[in-house]
RNA sequence: GGGAGCAUAGCUCAGCUGGGAGAGCAUCUGCCUUACAAGCAGAGGGUCAUAGGUUCGAGCCCUAUUGUUCCCACCA
């Protein structure tokens, strides 16, 4: 036989052993059985800071548990490898590791850039899989490195051609949120919002006629150098009159006209709103609208332009300073008040964004994101839970032109040209280009595209389009996304509409969403905090079994859930509950010829185990398929430990003792049931289950490619599951009243049990020594006893004699205290038998179910009396 | 302001399509019973946030309220 397990479970001593292993099995790198159904199934990024956080790991645990299911079921499970793309922190990371090395991006230029830039991916993402991969996760770095070089270069430019010519995509003045240190537009959702301490400047600004003054309030007074005029509502009684009429700029001294729009709250303020469309979103609509012109003041570093000399130069709060003082002087400031208020900053570097006009591309939504509605209300894609289905509608519901470009160098480059003579745009999949009026060469846009609009073609991109392969024939639509509900309108709704336009079918059938991982104490795990967890770490001390259970198990999906040493540990101990199970198994079987068939002639005990098996079988696999992981993971965690180890272990404990067939038959459902339970659990512990099952008799090379058991109605067996039932309860119904009395288990006590079921409890009567403390037992229809300690189960009636012990009015307490409850429960079944609405609207199995309780407690309510009349 | 989630034992959370409330940890009691003290056998502990409603029957479905978390938008 295979190898001795060591005395207690410790996963440093074979996990690495088991990962080397697996990377010689082929299992990382299967051959695709095309002949069979796919699962495809896709893996978000490495994450950029190349280390490994409890967020990926539940993602990948999810994952893995997924694919290795799905393979033992025979399907043809994939990977779907991950790409990351243009983000500043992407480019960032690259930068700030090249000026280490003591260059700068701009010296070196944009190919060595990239060049460099791949290698740093390179070294970071195959970190972030060697990370996985000790994990038990069939993370393969390889496959994405040729589908992020190649695949998705090719997509990235067929798309973007595609929806150009379609007039999906425009190129367009936009207001956008610019980082005046990264110099880079972010995107709305890079956009983060902090409180801060402000000021309320209440400024007037003239009439031209002389007539008087108009007051208003702003929290940014630098941008009155651009403003093109003063909004009010239209509604607004007080300022009917002055609608058309103009003003003078304080400082500037430009007219400016009064324009009436909606936009403006009466309630807020004085009512009255300066616009500055180059410096505001709000702004720059009501410019839109009233066609005003738009002006800006400010460069890309957020300093004041030569445009107006008295400021030039001085960044953003020095000319704050200059001009509050000169409209001061002038006579423009009414007062000062003290203001909080959020304020947009960079994600990234934290600086203040500064709302920006400038050229971008952008991917008009509106028709993109109804065909993406349509597929998740009719179905074709659901998402699990589905309330976050309200999540996807909304967002789409209330979408928003796509601002696609990036003023990066790390991504992939818009394929557009424009020619510096005569400004003639050209969009080509070519990688250069010639202006067809002037023929000069014309220039690529500098810029690149976002990191989600890359991802977007994830699903599709990585499997070979816009070619048609064999593996886009086969694999697409993949079969589940699994993710975080913090990227569904990221990347989730991006996909959707991607892959509906582009492909004109959904990406995915099912999307899986979880929570995200907290600390202890309900905070998001942050790097600023210092309170994440590295999961290489918690491996090191407690194994990735203990680690990957505790990220599945009592928790449903779509929550949040808290990460705690609690958690862990009781994992670990679960591994460690089925280490020492395994191994008393293979003490047990050690010198016998074991191979874990079951035997002709089952007893009712293995009868009950098998039973309950199969019942786990259907259920755990019921579950998984629902995607209820957690639930599939605690079925296990209950049958393994309540069932397996401290039922049937103690069961079959005495006949392991014995000689000949029975104590063979036990060593072979032993070892049959624990072989069973090792594959219905290997997804979720993938390293332990491999471990003992190559200690225990098998067949096959390694437990990943077994079959997942399958239900089997042969093996199920009610009547001696119901038989065995029995005598568990009256076993535990004696332990109860011993331990209630104090009694320790070394003082052993004769048992008598009357019961109609003779038969039953006559066959059991050899587990009463062990289990129940008894030195002997006797079974018969009836007894009559004085005296004796009494105790009352459904089917039983037990009398233990143990007279010191007996206080008579004690006994007939807890025997009256006893009655009272079984009246109780009896009047409650009764209760419902009575109604006739219940009667007449119930299900027949539920009422057959009461009545069968009401009979049950009737008969009880006897036991107990006749107990009762004896103790007298 | 718009949207969503959560509220169940002292703590952390399960509870699938409605059929008399569960686990782990913690607490208490008794056990080193030769797989396991990372263990075994027991015990206590809950008006399932509040108020209505639907139903024969509600932790679960509906409405409102309160508390709480998250996402989005953001008032110059």
């Amino acid at each position: 036989m295979e190898k001795e397990l060591a005395k207690a479970y410790n996963p440093g001593e074979f996990e690495d052993r088991i990962y080397k292993f697996w990377e010689n099995s082929g299992f990382f790198h299967a051959e695709i059985d095309k002949n069979k159904k796919p699962y495809t199934i896709m893996m978000p990024p490495p994450n950029i800071t190349g280390q490994l956080h409890m967020g990926h790991a539940l993602d990948n645990t999810l994952q893995d548990i997924l694919i290795r299911f799905k393979r033992m079921q025979g399907y043809s499970a994939l990977w779907l490898p991950g790409t990351d793309h243009a983000s500043i922190a992407t480019e960032a990371k690259i930068v700030e590791a090249m000026r280490k090395e003591g260059v700068t991006k701009e010296e070196i230029g944009r190919e060595k850039f990239l060049e460099r830039a791949w290698e740093w991916k390179k070294e970071y993402g195959g970190r972030i899989v060697k990370q996985l991969r000790k994990m038990g996760s069939s993370a393969d770095w390889e496959r994405e490195r040729f589908t992020m070089d190649e695949g998705c270069n090719k997509a990235v430019k067929n798309v973007f051609v595609r929806l150009y010519d379609k007039g999906l995509i425009y190129r367009g003045e936009r207001i956008i949120n610019w980082c005046p240190k990264c110099l880079t537009s972010i995107s709305d959702a890079e956009v983060e919002y902090e409180e801060q301490a402000g000021h309320f400047w209440h400024l007037r600004y003239p009439l031209k006629d002389g007539s008087g003054y108009i007051n208003l309030a702003t929290t940014r007074p630098e941008t009155l150098l651009g403003d093109t005029a003063v909004a009010v509502n239209p509604k607004d009684e007080r300022y009917k009159e002055m609608v058309g009429k103009t003003l003078i700029l304080p400082i500037v001294h430009r007219e400016i006209p009064i324009v009436a729009d909606e936009y403006v709250e009466m309630d807020f303020g004085t009512g009255v709103v300066k616009i500055t469309p180059a410096h505001d979103p709000n702004d720059f609509e009501v410019g839109l609208r009233h066609n005003l012109p738009v002006i800006n003041v400010m460069t890309d570093d957020a300093k004041i332009t030569d445009d107006y000399p008295k400021y030039a130069g001085m960044d953003r709060y020095e000319a704050r300073k200059a001009i509050v003082a000169d409209l001061d002087e002038e006579g423009a400031l009414v007062k000062i008040e003290d203001y909080s208020h959020n304020v947009g900053t960079c994600y990234r570097c934290s600086t203040t964004v500064e709302p920006r006009v400038s050229k971008q591309w952008f991917v008009k939504m509106k028709p993109l994101a109804g065909p993406a509605i349509d597929a998740v209300k009719n179905g074709e894609t659901q998402f699990i839970p589905s309330h976050f289905e309200k999540t996807y509608f909304h967002w789409l519901e209330n979408i928003r032109d796509w601002c696609i470009s990036r003023q990066l160098w790390w991504g992939h480059q818009i394929p557009a040209f424009y020619c510096d003579d005569c400004g003639e745009t050209v969009v080509t999949k070519e990688n250069e280009a010639f202006c067809p009026k002037c023929g000069n060469k014309m220039r690529q846009d500098p810029d690149t595209l976002d990191t989600w609009f890359s991802s977007a073609l994830w699903p599709f991109s990585t499997l070979g389009w816009p070619d048609n392969t064999p593996e886009m024939e086969y694999f697409y639509p993949t079969s589940v996304l699994v993710t975080g509900y913090d990227i569904i309108p990221f990347w989730v709704m991006r996909m959707m509409f991607s892959g509906l336009e582009h492909t004109g079918k959904v990406p995915f059938d099912k999307v899986l969403i979880h929570g995200l991982v907290r600390d202890s104490q309900g905070r998001k795990m942050s790097k600023s905090l210092g309170n994440g967890i590295d999961p290489l770490e918690v491996i090191d001390q407690f194994g990735a079994d203990a680690l990957r259970f505790t990220l599945v198990t009592g928790n449903a999906p779509g929550n949040d859930m808290r990460y705690s040493e609690e958690k862990i540990t009781a994992s670990r101990n679960f591994a460690n509950k089925l280490w020492n199970a395994a191994r008393f198994i293979r003490m047990n079987i050690d010198g016998y010829d074991v191979k874990g068939e079951l035997p002709e002639k089952l007893e009712t005990e293995d009868k009950w185990i098998i039973s309950t098996l199969n019942t786990v079988i259907s259920e755990v696999t019921d579950s998984i398929e629902k995607y209820e992981l957690g639930i599939a993971v605690s079925k296990l965690y209950d049958f393994i430990w309540d069932c397996l180890c401290d039922w049937y272990i103690e069961l079959a404990k005495a006949r392991l003792q014995s000689e000949g067939q029975t104590a063979q038959n036990a060593r072979e459902v032993l070892v049959y049931v624990m072989n069973e339970t090792l594959k219905l659990l290997h997804p979720f512990m993938p390293f332990i289950t491999e471990e003992i099952w190559q200690s225990l008799p098998h067949e096959g090379e390694t437990i990943m490619l077994q079959k997942y058991p399958v239900y089997n109605e042969s093996l199920s067996f009610p009547e001696a599951a119901r038989q065995m039932n029995m005598v568990m309860d009256a076993i535990k119904a004696i332990r109860n009243r011993r331990a209630e009395m104090n009694v320790p288990p070394s003082r052993k006590a004769k048992v008598y049990i009357a019961a109609k079921d003779i038969e039953t409890f006559k066959n059991g009567a050899k587990f009463f020594s062990r289990l129940a403390s008894a030195s002997e037992i006797n079974v018969a229809q009836d007894y009559e006893f004085e005296g004796a300690v009494t105790v009352v189960t459904a089917d039983a009636k037990i009398y233990i004699p143990m007279d010191e012990l007996v206080d008579k009015d004690a006994e007939l307490k807890r025997l009256d205290k006893e009655l009272k409850t079984a009246l109780k429960d009896l009047e409650f079944n009764e209760k419902k038998l009575n109604n006739k609405g219940f009667m007449a609207k119930a299900p027949e199995k539920v009422v057959a179910e009461v009545r069968a309780n009401a009979a049950k407690f009737a008969e009880k309510i006897e036991m107990i009396k006749t107990a009762m009349d004896a103790l007298k």
